[in-house]
DNA sequence: ACATACGGGACCTCCCGTTGCT
DNA sequence: AGCAACGGGAGGTCCCGTATGT
């Protein structure tokens, strides 16, 4: 029943945080975005705002999940999936005016050291992640090691990638990134590096 | 003398929107961090929090360049220098508790779409530790567009690896970044890129 | 009940606007004043001051428009009524030590160019006083261009005599504006005019 | 000297009083507004804000006692004077947006019980004025006691229309109250009162 | 006569959490 | 489940007066 009223907190919470951070949010904020009532905020969330914040980074750590997996579902070699990821993400922000940058970021850098349960939650949503690509990588044969630090440098040039191109309004930096990513990713499955551009044609 | 104060003012706010971001930093806060009288706010910035914001945002980045300056000057070779750029910066983070991340990118996140000032401020920041390494490459016999591009892949390495590490409490994401950002100066330097490890030797 | 609250602290702010002035009057004042909670004022009054502004003027017009009720009920002769008006008007002010003079003038010409919203008060409230008089001025047989104009006149000089006389601390102004007054009435009433005084005899 | 730098911020004073009141007029907004210059504003007014609203006070009381003393001077019949000047303060009332009012009368009702220096220079204005009135219709053959009250009710009059007048943004409250004025003026001077109209055609 | 800075305080707005009443 | 009100506190802005050097 009213689960719905919840479950649109949610993701009205988590689309105002990835917009405008954290402390920017309030709660007034919320229930006028989202048309819900401002008298039972409390009820589904006696934890308070810092409860809300960790669904919503929850949230959006699933959907980029789900992005993550469609990528590699729709792309079978994982060069490709990466430049897809990186290429729907690029697109995601600059179609929206440069606000849809990463959804874990901004509340991530402002909450670190200070809350733990968010701390916590955005720690889940980057582990989170970075398994789901590097699970990726073993399944293409790479070792795990080598799996496991690529996939930390695929995530580290995404969210730096994000940031930038956020911060400057430009798409380039996640071109930039997305083709280093993929290197990267090469060089995790072949034994020669191809540094920029995809290994396929080598293959 | 007189502008000492709002000297204090800056330096103490550059600390603490480093450490708790731009929202959660009051100017109340500020000023019995900084020791500074709380009556004078007005009168050495007439902008408000917004332009205490720019001008702490300015001076970090100040910092950071004199970072990148200082490393390049020690480190004749450039893939050094960068090792040792992002080495220090993430003993930095680590010697602080994982607190002292990037000084601009949690403002930069918390007001990117929002205020013109501060996007700005971060920008110029960006642009300023991009093009000192861009210089640098190029000093080292790059070609500009090579040099371009891979500065503003180093730069998002760092700024990814710094979020990373600092979300995660976790100095790991900055060394695998590090040695990316290594071989992406060694495949804008050289004809052969050496994915890790200098190329010096290798030569 | 609920509403009680907001009720006290539109009375208090009447009380109080009428005394200091609208600007010189603060949330802080009120609350304390009315004994009611300072953390509620938002709740009550979402449009901030000016709402509690023009719900104070509302109070004072609704309280003087009451007392001009009462003056014409208690007094059969139109003349009568009118300098009962000014006359139980002027001891309320001198009996307050000249504090309590129109709730409606200071507030309006503080705020007359510069709120919308109390501005548009202010005009009401006149409006009302003024319409009542004239509606008892043609129900005593005045036609309908001579009850407006002598309403219009005797409210001006019910404004300008409790002015001057708050402003000089003395009754004399309003015992003369009184007189002035009960000569325009008399005049809009019977065809030959009578300037001080009351008519009853002569008629 | 320097003294036309405190004549010109009294000047801008006695106009944003006029405009806005004495509280909502702040020594920034003066300065500003004057362009002279904020550092020495303690030194010309060592009384503080209070000093420069009685010297406000005292410049517009001036003002509109010269006005007076020019609408005698220009027409020999006082209630043709008077007549002209409640025009003409009608005409500077509506030609500039209804916001020149009486130039003392905000203030006065803003501080009338709380400063002891502002109630008495608004106290000397309007003693000014009725005193010229009063003196004018001593001249033209009323009886000291008559000229006295007849001045008190035109000085009434003239304070009621212009606040009703510039609460209204409408000139009619200043018309009525001119007709109405200069049939005091005229019952004062003549035997036989003529309640509105000019006595000049009876006489 | 002017300028720069100090210095505390108060302004209104709005926040977030909680409590009883539907 | 939802609502209206409570309740204190802190947010940034700006004010006014003073002090110290030109």
């Amino acid at each position: 029943m009213a689960t719905e009223t919840r479950q649109r907190m949610i993701e009205t919470a988590a689309r105002l945080f990835q917009r405008d951070g954290y402390h920017a949010t309030s709660w007034r904020g919320l229930v006028d975005a989202a048309g819900t009532p401002w008298g039972s905020v409390h009820h589904h969330f006696p934890g308070g705002k810092e409860e809300l914040g960790a669904a919503a980074i929850d949230a959006g750590s699933g959907a980029v999940a789900a992005l993550i997996e469609h990528c590699f579902q729709s792309e079978p070699d994982p060069v490709d999936a990466v430049g897809r990821w990186f290429t729907l993400s690029a697109g995601l922000l600059s179609t929206t005016g440069f606000v849809a940058g990463c959804p874990v970021a901004t509340v991530a850098l402002e909450t670190a050291p200070h809350s733990d349960a968010l701390g916590a939650a955005s720690r889940r949503a980057f582990d989170q992640w970075e398994g789901l690509i590097a699970a990726q990588l073993r399944r293409a044969g790479a070792s795990r090691a080598k799996a496991s630090s690529a996939a930390t440098v695929v995530l580290t040039l995404f969210e730096g990638g994000l940031l930038l191109a956020r911060v400057r309004g430009d798409d380039q930096p996640m071109s930039l990134a997305s083709r280093q990513a993929q290197a990267v990713v090469a060089g995790a499955l072949g034994a020669t590096s191809a540094p920029s551009g995809s290994r396929r044609r080598g293959g």
